[in-house]
DNA sequence: ACAGGATCCTGGGGGC
DNA sequence: TGCCCCCAGGATCCTG
């Protein structure tokens, strides 16, 4: 499931594959992405160079020549990786760029489909496509900025982290790990975020996404970097995907809910809301008295 | 206005 | 062994 740390190692292994080659031809497969094709897309392309390629959110951005750009998203299974022209097409693969030098290719796959690939012909296209609906990057997300987004949403921390337009490049897993490294409940109101709560859970997020940057993201079912090695922070993982083991902190069981239509994987006594903490204390010291 | 749910899609795994 | 059903979830659309 490619998250930031996905997407950012694909296109740290792309960047010098990629950069000053030419998109000598374009061919797609005749199942449709998320987004349709254009056959005007191909003239367009054909022959134009790749001079940058970066990340926004869980976008890769292609900055070609003329101003002109693709926009990649992986979805759930995407792949997106320069193989040799020789090596037989992977199933699933929707659009292949070849490439002018080396006899390679770039190669975008992508089983379920819910990936996409397009065209922008201008920057306003692609700012029009990103700009509005973007959060942040965590990394520039500015502490009282953060605070007052939480502050002013009625949802739960796990349904507002998963939100693009509030910060960019989270998604389920390290939404999961981000709260149970900052210790909060993931059924939190966001009205009911302390200042001290909202620091600790963006010191979280920058934390753990950096960590698993480090380890090439996670490799979970599809997803390969770049180059096609696979990633190793899902070894590392303290609450994704670690329903009913212990919790490294306290060694009560991971328990597994369902928030805003997403598994949700928390330590229900080191990541207590407020509101439980005083619950269980009052249950206390009515044993006591 | 906002929150939550349905939808798209395919492979893998569990149950029978 | 084989079949059926459910689950995984990012972005987007729809509903209340």
């Amino acid at each position: 499931m490619p998250e930031l740390p996905e997407v950012e190692t694909v296109v740290r292994d792309l960047r010098p594959l990629l950069c000053g080659q030419c998109l000598a031809a374009v061919r797609t497969s005749r199942h449709q992405l998320r987004q349709p094709w254009k056959r005007a897309w191909v003239s367009a392309i054909v022959g134009k160079r790749v001079q940058a390629i970066r990340r926004r959110g869980k976008w890769i951005i292609l900055d070609l020549e003329s101003s002109s750009h693709l926009l990649v998203h992986l979805g759930m299974t995407g792949r997106f990786t320069v193989v040799e022209s020789k090596i037989p097409k992977a199933a699933h693969t929707h659009v292949v760029f070849k490439l002018n030098e080396g006899g390679q290719e770039l190669r975008f796959a992508d089983i379920r489909r819910f990936g996409s690939v397009r065209y922008c012909a201008t920057a306003d296209e692609l700012n029009l496509l990103l700009g509005g609906k973007l959060g942040p990057e965590p990394w520039e997300m500015d502490p009282s900025d953060w605070s007052q987004r939480l502050r002013s949403s009625r949802r739960c921390l796990k349904a507002i982290l998963l939100d693009q337009s509030v910060i960019a490049g989270v998604g389920n897993i390290y939404a999961d790990e981000s709260l149970f490294v900052a210790r909060l409940a993931p059924k939190q109101l966001g009205t009911r975020t302390t200042r001290e709560q909202a620091d600790r859970l963006l010191s979280a997020i920058v934390q753990v996404l950096d960590h698993a940057i480090e380890a090439r993201g996670s490799s979970i079912r599809n997803y390969v970097g770049g180059n096609g090695e696979r990633g190793e922070y899902q070894n590392e993982f303290l609450a994704y995907g670690r329903t009913g083991e212990p919790c490294q902190n306290c060694g009560r069981a991971i328990a597994c809910i369902r928030l805003a239509g997403r598994a949700t994987h928390y330590c229900p006594h080191c990541q207590r809301s407020r509101s439980q903490r005083s619950e269980v204390r009052s249950q206390r010291s009515e044993v006591r008295y």
